[in-house]
RNA sequence: GGCCCCAUCGUCUAGUGGUCUAGGACGUCACCUUCUCAAGGUGAAGAUCAGGGGUUCGAGUCCCCUUGGGGCUACCA
């Protein structure tokens, strides 16, 4: 039975590098039928976060990576303090100034086989020293903890940061203390900032829940850390949740730390709002937005931005102007009086308000006035949006309606 | 400093001794399309597989060294 666990310590919001592990763990648990199991080392009171454990649930539920057990460190101190006074009675460990201390043995070789490029790992005891079990507060260290809660939990593999292989014959030698048997380790890469250190809160890495309010997917992203360290075979890129978890092989996972590079998110977030019906869309927007914007406004203009946004935060800036009225051109109109009072006379007279008719009308017009199209285009454009870059015109004329294009132009002319 | 891990286009990667004068994706550039911007289509540039030694008939793929990068070295996790 497989059986897997992520272990945060609620000490800041997650990011994208903590996010990673978790979803490899769940991918390998799912691939393998086995159980995802959450557990909050909270075990350093100092360094507690207010709010960060709640984050962790919220992010993990965000994704749907959904766990199948949470157990929570703080609320075990009595087991670890048993097993602690285990080893001082065996005399494995012992007690100074209030703390108790793994003793570490000389001479020893500490080595696994390590399921991330399924190399043998070894550390020699010598250079190692004893360690704090239990510190002088009563609580546990990460390696006491941790050994103890995965063996009680029956964890079968361990799935962590590689920054914790120096950890991992500290813990061997617990295990083999207690005379448990060893779980097996995949350590992986840890992800880097495109300064090439590691990413951290202290890099300004931008926790998951930044990335929710910035627009970006949750399939999008969970697509993208996916690919951070992990090929499948295949060579498939987009691929949704359910392909990943049957492709998921530790194997297939690098031993090199990727570069976390935020171009191929973007793109990636593109392709998924491609992908996205217009209903949901419409939908995802309209909450991005805080609901405060007309949803059936938003509703026809999704087809004109779909192509055009990458994350949904690009949305607004597009289209604000179907929302209201310009409140500064980007161009200069004062020039262009007289052509945008033919093109006002022009549509006083139309019946058939549709972009298609509005599209020839203004073709016809801007020859009969010997302006080149686009020329002729980008001053109607800035006229009725503001902006110099827009969703294509006819159609956005013809859901802006008719009153409301008329009194743009109106608006638009100089006096 | 010590210990450990790592090394294929700018970035993510495919590649597990011969089919690699190294494939794909992002990004970049050009062209097509076009009312702007996108999207889409076509194409291009971009990696002497970090460098040097081996092993082998043959190495990106195995071994060693060097260099470079990263991690750990707390009564933090």
């Amino acid at each position: 039975m497989v059986r897997v666990r992520i272990a945060p310590s609620p000490t800041g919001i997650p990011h994208i590098g903590n996010t990673r592990t978790a979803l490899f763990n769940f991918l390998f648990a799912k691939h393998n039928k086995g159980k995802f199991v959450l557990r909050i080392e909270d075990t350093d009171q100092k360094r507690i976060v207010k709010g960060a454990k709640e984050a962790i649930v919220e992010i993990l539920e965000w994704l749907g990576m959904d766990v199948d057990e949470m157990h929570i460190q703080s609320e075990r101190l009595d087991e670890y303090k048993k097993y602690a006074k285990v080893l001082v009675e065996s005399d494995l460990a012992f007690e100074e100034e209030g703390a108790i201390w793994m003793k570490m043995p000389k001479g020893k070789i500490f080595s696994w086989q390590d399921k991330i490029g399924n190399k043998k790992i070894s550390f020699k005891s010598d250079v190692l020293e004893d360690f704090v079990i239990l510190k002088s507060d009563g609580f546990p260290t990460y390696h006491l903890a941790n050994v103890v809660d995965d063996h009680l939990m029956n964890i079968s593999h361990i799935i962590r940061g590689d920054e914790w292989i120096s950890s991992t014959p500290k813990h061997i030698l617990l295990y083999e203390s207690f005379g448990w048997k060893l779980p097996l380790f995949a350590h992986l890469p840890v992800i880097l900032g495109p300064d090439k250190t590691k990413l951290s809160k202290r890099h300004g890495a931008k926790s998951v829940l930044d990335y929710r309010s910035e627009g970006y997917l949750k399939e999008a992203l969970i697509n993208f850390m996916a690919l951070l360290g992990w090929g499948p075979s295949a060579n498939k890129e987009l691929m949704d949740i359910s392909e990943m978890i049957s492709l998921f092989d530790l194997s297939d996972v690098n031993s090199a730390s990727p570069i976390f590079d935020i171009k191929k998110l973007d793109w990636m977030n593109g392709e998924y709002i491609r992908r996205t019906q217009n209903s949901k869309l419409k939908t995802q927007i309209w909450e991005y937005l805080g609901k405060k914007y007309p949803i059936q406004i938003i509703e026809k203009t999704i087809p004109l931005a779909r192509d055009r946004i990458k994350k949904l935060s690009d949305y607004l800036p597009l289209c604000e102007f179907f929302f209201k009225e310009p409140n500064k051109y980007e161009i200069d109109l004062s020039q262009k009086k007289d052509m945008l009072r033919h093109v006002l006379n022009t549509l006083k007279g139309l019946r058939n308000w549709k972009g298609v008719v509005l599209g020839e009308k203004m073709q016809k017009l801007a020859s009969s006035l010997k302006i080149r199209n686009s020329e002729f285009f980008m001053m109607l454009r800035v006229a009725i949006t503001g902006k110099k870059i827009s969703p294509p015109l006819n159609e956005s004329m013809e859901i802006l309606g008719k009153e409301k294009v008329l009194e743009r132009i109106k608006n638009a002319m100089p006096l």
